[in-house]
DNA sequence: TTATAATAATCGAAAATTTCGATCGTATCG
DNA sequence: CGATACGATCGAAATTTTCGATTATTATAA
């Protein structure tokens, strides 16, 4: 059985003549007769008589056809559905760093939404070390992070910028006023940290520890907001990616410690190398670029 | 779109291998990944990705699961309808002459419920001169008649009986006591005949016609019973073949009058000769013809 | 890192099927 | 009875499907 041959037993009901249903089907005769007498075969009945010129529905015939048209009409909803798809439903799974939730998401998301009302965006927060894991278990479509550099032979990578890591204080610090700061003149100093498994903390630490440099823990939160806040407020200095206190820089609030290092911190935007981008996906992934 | 090749997603989507989901198909794997590339051509989508060594259904292929599901469902229903309607549900429309209906359907009408229980069985009350015109017309599967005979190039008979035509009056009647009747005897006797359509009236009263011989038609009517009874109260004669007045006649309420003839009339069983017999439309017809 | 095992994609050839055009048979209509 | 309309049938051509072998990729073991 086979939706061929039910169209053009459809067809046929419809016009009992088996001619003009070849040529409304684009076919020969004959092969309306073949593909007939092959779903006759397959159901193991006869569907149509042919009495005199005329041709009759047989019983059996009568009860295929509404079952007949309910298949085409099924198919075709499948194919209305799955086109639709590629421009109305679909869902992207983003995995984001929390940073970049915050500070370059809302703007893309909110852009993104716009072009592609129907599309439902699901964010999941992930941080580097799982990116690898998670495109390749398919639990995301993409990942958006900042972090160390990533690089596999399976993961494909549609972005990598390089960002810049702030050690930052209240503009009243004392620190603020020195002209360059070198990694010694942060010993005994208060920090206010993200929690340990973020990729700035842990690079800013390593160089302090591997400089033997002793240092505080005053703060340690997994909200970059709050060690913002408590900065302003003087408890001590943070170090954030400058993507992450732009409006605070400007609005002078926040100052940026003349401290040069040699962080190697990139924003980086992955699929996996096999995954298919469908046409939404294809867009995001665009979008982020454009947007960055 | 092809039954086929939605199985064949629906197997591998559960299996999630394609070797495995050749093997339990029958297929090569191959083959497979040929029909999953039709499919995907066709619907335009990918449905499948192979992330590392996994697969994994896309958005579109998890969208298009439970319909092709639904599809092979209803592909099942329809093998199964069709099978059962065999078996079951089914209609048969006999087209049957009164006497016919009155004399010989019921037993076989009650002996095919019983075999048959779940096939519908329509009665038509049809007069010979209707046979071929509604056979043709597909309007009844099978004849079932009393009459003049019947010879047609698109219809198959199956069964072909003499009837004997008989002169009936009440064991009473004065004619009754002669020991053969010629066709004059009938002379201005009164007739309690059939509606004038009916074949064994025309036929009798052609042969009284032909030979000059005037008569009286003291009552026309369609009911035989109601010819019977008033043939039994005295009030004429009556023409009817013998298969209507059997009980009568064992009864001795009526006299078979000892008037030779030759009338050629028939208990005749038809149906198209393109027609499609059904197991259980051949299963009537047989059990016609061994009733008879 | 390299070898190995697992697995799907690809490709060309073989097999199966579908389609077509021509012809035949049959029923209807003038 | 002949002409016409229409589906069935048949063999050849075209197309599609399937297969087996090979290749490519990735995960895993050594």
């Amino acid at each position: 059985m086979d939706l061929k041959q039910l169209k053009t037993f459809v067809v046929l009901s419809k016009n009992k003549n088996y001619t003009r249903t070849a040529d409304e089907l684009g076919y020969a005769q004959s092969s309306i007769s073949a593909q007939i007498q092959q779903l006759e075969q397959e159901l193991n009945t006869k569907l149509l008589d042919r009495i005199g010129k005329k041709v009759f529905l047989t019983e059996s015939g009568e009860q295929l056809l509404p079952y007949a048209i309910e298949m085409l009409a099924l198919a075709s909803t499948i194919r209305d559905k799955l086109d639709n798809d590629h421009l109305s439903r679909s869902r992207i799974v983003v995995g984001a760093s929390e940073s970049l939730c915050v500070f370059k998401l809302p703007a893309i998301v909110e852009s993104f939404r716009r072009s592609h009302p129907n599309i439902e965006l699901h964010l999941a927060l992930i941080e580097n070390a799982q990116v690898v894991e998670q495109l390749t278990n398919n639990t995301i479509d993409v990942a958006f992070t900042i972090g160390n550099s990533i690089e596999h032979p399976t993961i494909t990578s549609f972005l990598k910028k390089r960002e810049e890591l702030l050690v930052l204080s209240a503009p009243t610090h004392p620190l603020q006023s020195k002209k360059a700061l070198a990694i010694t003149d942060f010993a005994n100093q208060p920090f206010l940290l993200t929690s340990t498994s973020c990729n700035y903390r842990e690079t800013f630490e390593c160089d302090l520890k591997s400089h033997g440099i002793p240092y505080q823990v005053t703060l340690e939160s997994g909200s970059v907001q709050a060690i913002k806040k408590m900065t302003i407020s003087g408890l001590g200095l943070c170090v954030l990616p400058s993507l992450a206190v732009q409006e605070e820089l400007n609005a002078n609030l926040l100052t940026a410690l003349p401290y040069k290092n040699d962080y190697k911190l990139y924003t980086q935007l992955f699929c996996h190398a096999s995954k298919w981008l469908s046409p939404n996906l294809a867009d995001f992934i665009d979008l982020i670029i454009k947007s960055i």
